[in-house]
DNA sequence: TAATAGGTCTTTTTT
DNA sequence: AGACCTATTA
């Protein structure tokens, strides 16, 4: 008889486990706490990432399957750092746990089950400006011609439907709460959503809504997916918790049911997504809905120096609905933050740039220094100062890189390979061709649909007779290219069909439709090759772009000419957990930030006041808050503008040395 | 009849 | 930067 042993198949620690040394007593509370539901209130800079990494290294160090841990948080980005970071505690395979944002989740879920909703399982994702087309498209099959008018706009009703998934509202309660303008339009409406639901799993595409909506039903309505589902993640941890929605919220506890280890961290203080359904009630009734639930407190702030937590702290505090905290600085006093008033944006941007080489004369490096803003046109005139100087910067707010027109064209060509039936993506390159607009592509789509393989009818000669002479020279250029295409579709890599795509017809396209934009256009085309290159089907590539959070062109792009050190500038909402030396927040002025649109109600103006919050606690150690007081507007008014009153607000005492801030006088030499 | 070119208006924030 | 509307062209 031989003996023979299995190894362990416990996970081994290579790192010294000396958590006290990593962690303070609150902190090591969390990362130890015994399984069940968690309730973690962590402020602003009190190391909450920090500490769920060490949480999951922990749980994997405890022996858990690094499978079995699901882990949610707010961006793609912020999943793969922090899976990373893991691996870098443990020696175990950490790459399996199941990290990203909801919409990730969803779609990796989906895939696996979507013969169950009647989709296939390469569905397409289509992202919302493509959402808005579609939704045009079923008011115009769904509504008589002469009431067609009386509808609104496709990105409307998106809004609207989007808004009613995510709060899990009936339409019409949703329109009589928020929308009463529409009213009685309810029943119209949802016969539009009605086929706009159908469509999509016609042509087996799915929203953003559709993969948080399906994964629900999978979960409520297959009881063996349900119990697979709620067996496999033995652990769920969330982050950012104050801003998931209803949908999102009920899917974990659906998801979590079984086993129960449910932990989620958040701020209520952070929640600034309301506009998108986001409900902090989830957060401050977690206990409720989970009364054995253990609560903990990271209050400690590592980042910022009481000047500037205090001035943070006493903003906040004008806040009704909240929990009450107190955030405690941990780091040695500082200067008082910086309040100017600027003339106008010109000279905002002019004071902004050259406080940026003062600090960095000082020796900050340009990535310590950041911009933040409300919105993403309030930084314009400062891009063209910064230009105009030479400071390198990226920006991480407005239109994604792959939202770009250019970047969906070129993309469009991939989705219709991957799943035939995407009709949205044939309609949108067949209009690349000179001839062809929505009637022709349309005639195109219905001849070839009633083939066998109606991808190949789209490029087989038959279809190219069909055509009158004109469109027929164009439309020879597609046959060839989808022949190619199709040719190599399956063995091909996604770098060597995005290619195939921008060395084609595209090329003549993109010169004659963008004309003196072209060159850079193209460049990002080539930029578009290099980050398919990293992936290896078309599966995969596709899978994740449409999900990608980052904004900016920057962070997709492998190798061209970044520059080393750049200053960041960020709307606030981009801004979110992240930190900086210096930071800059603009046009503190009224109507400007808040926003007109949100002050009108105490909620809305709340969470733009927590938006000021989170503004103000990225800064490490030097904040600037800048109010524009006079302004010319579109029409070329000038306007004289007041400050915020959330700077306002701040000057309570007729005694400046009390305010948080200190007050900047400029001088123009 | 349908495509396209040119002018105007819009916009908070994002998965 | 792009969508929508209107006038012009094929």
């Amino acid at each position: 008889m031989k003996k023979y042993t299995l190894k362990s198949q416990k996970p081994q620690p290579t790192k010294d486990w000396a958590l006290s040394d990593q962690l303070n007593e609150e902190q090591l509370a969390v990362v130890t706490a015994s399984s069940g539901p968690n309730l973690v209130i962590a402020g602003a800079g009190s190391g909450k990432t920090h500490t769920l990494t060490y949480r999951v290294a922990w749980l994997i160090h405890k022996g858990v399957d690094p499978s079995k841990i699901l882990l949610l948080t707010f961006t793609n980005k912020a999943a793969r750092n922090m899976t990373d970071r893991v691996a870098g505690l443990v020696s175990h395979d950490a790459k399996r746990i199941w990290s990203g944002t909801y919409h990730s989740i969803g779609n990796r879920i989906l895939r696996r089950y979507a013969a169950k909703i009647g989709l296939p399982s390469n569905f397409n994702i289509i992202d919302s400006e493509d959402a808005a087309s579609l939704m045009d498209l079923c008011v115009a099959e769904a509504v008589d011609d002469i009431y067609v008018k009386r509808i609104p706009r496709g990105s409307v009703l998106v809004k609207i439907l989007s808004l009613c998934i995510n709060t899990q509202t009936p339409v019409p309660d949703l329109i009589s709460h928020k929308f009463e303008h529409f009213k009685g339009m309810a029943d119209t409406f949802r016969s539009i959503f009605a086929l706009f639901q159908t469509r999509k799993l016609e042509m087996g595409l799915v929203d953003y809504d559709d993969l948080l909506l399906h994964w629900k039903r999978l979960l409520t309505d297959f009881v063996d997916v349900r119990e697979a589902l709620q067996s496999e993640f033995e652990h769920i941890l969330v982050d950012e918790y104050q801003d998931t929605n209803l949908i999102q919220g009920e899917i974990i506890d659906l998801m979590s049911a079984k086993h129960r280890n449910l932990m989620v961290v958040g701020d209520d203080s952070q929640a600034i997504y309301g506009f998108r359904g986001a409900e902090y009630r989830n957060i401050l009734e977690f206990g409720l809905r989970y009364p054995e639930c253990r609560h903990f407190r990271l209050e400690l702030n590592y980042r910022s120096t009481p000047q500037i937590l205090e001035l943070a702290n006493r903003s906040i505090a004008f806040n009704q609905n909240q929990y009450p905290k107190t955030l405690r600085a941990h780091r040695p006093s500082g200067e008082k933050p910086a309040k100017l008033r600027v003339r106008d944006v010109y000279q905002q941007a002019d004071f902004v740039a050259q406080r940026i080489l003062e600090l960095a004369d000082e020796g900050i490096s340009l990535d310590e220094i950041a911009v933040l803003y409300r919105a993403h046109h309030h930084a314009m005139e400062l891009q063209v100062e910064l230009t105009r100087r030479g400071i390198p910067y990226v920006v991480r707010s407005g239109i994604r890189f792959f939202e770009q027109a250019h970047i969906k064209d070129v993309l469009a060509y991939l989705r219709l390979l991957h799943n035939p039936k995407d009709e949205l993506s044939f309609i949108r390159l067949a209009k690349h061709f000179q001839g062809v607009g929505n009637k022709r592509a349309d005639q195109i789509w219905k001849l070839a649909l009633n083939k066998p393989d109606p991808l190949r009818a789209i490029a087989s000669d038959e279809l190219l007779h069909a055509l009158p002479t004109r469109v027929r020279r164009s439309w020879a250029h597609a046959a060839a290219l989808f022949k190619e295409l199709i040719g190599s579709r399956l063995t091909a890599t996604p770098d060597s069909l995005v290619e195939k795509v921008i060395k084609g017809p595209y090329d003549d396209y993109l010169q004659k439709s963008f004309g003196d934009d072209y060159k850079s256009r193209a460049q990002d085309l080539e930029q578009l090759v290099n980050f398919a290159a990293q992936f290896e089907d078309i599966d995969r590539f596709l899978g994740e772009i449409t999900l990608l959070s980052s904004m900016s062109g920057q962070d997709i792009l492998v190798g061209g000419e970044v520059p080393d050190e750049k200053v960041t500038l960020t709307s606030i909402h981009q801004a979110k957990g992240l930190e900086w030396h210096a930071c800059f927040v603009l046009w503190l002025s009224d109507g400007h930030f808040p926003s007109t649109n949100s002050v009108d109600t105490l909620e809305g103006e709340e969470e733009e006041r927590r938006l000021f919050y989170v503004a103000a606690t990225r800064a490490k150690e030097e904040l600037y808050l800048s109010h524009v007081f006079t302004h010319r507007t579109r029409d070329n008014r000038a306007v004289v503008l007041r400050e915020s009153i959330f700077l306002e607000e701040l000057a309570d005492s007729p005694d400046e040395s009390q305010h948080p801030f200190e007050t900047w006088i400029l001088e123009e030499v």
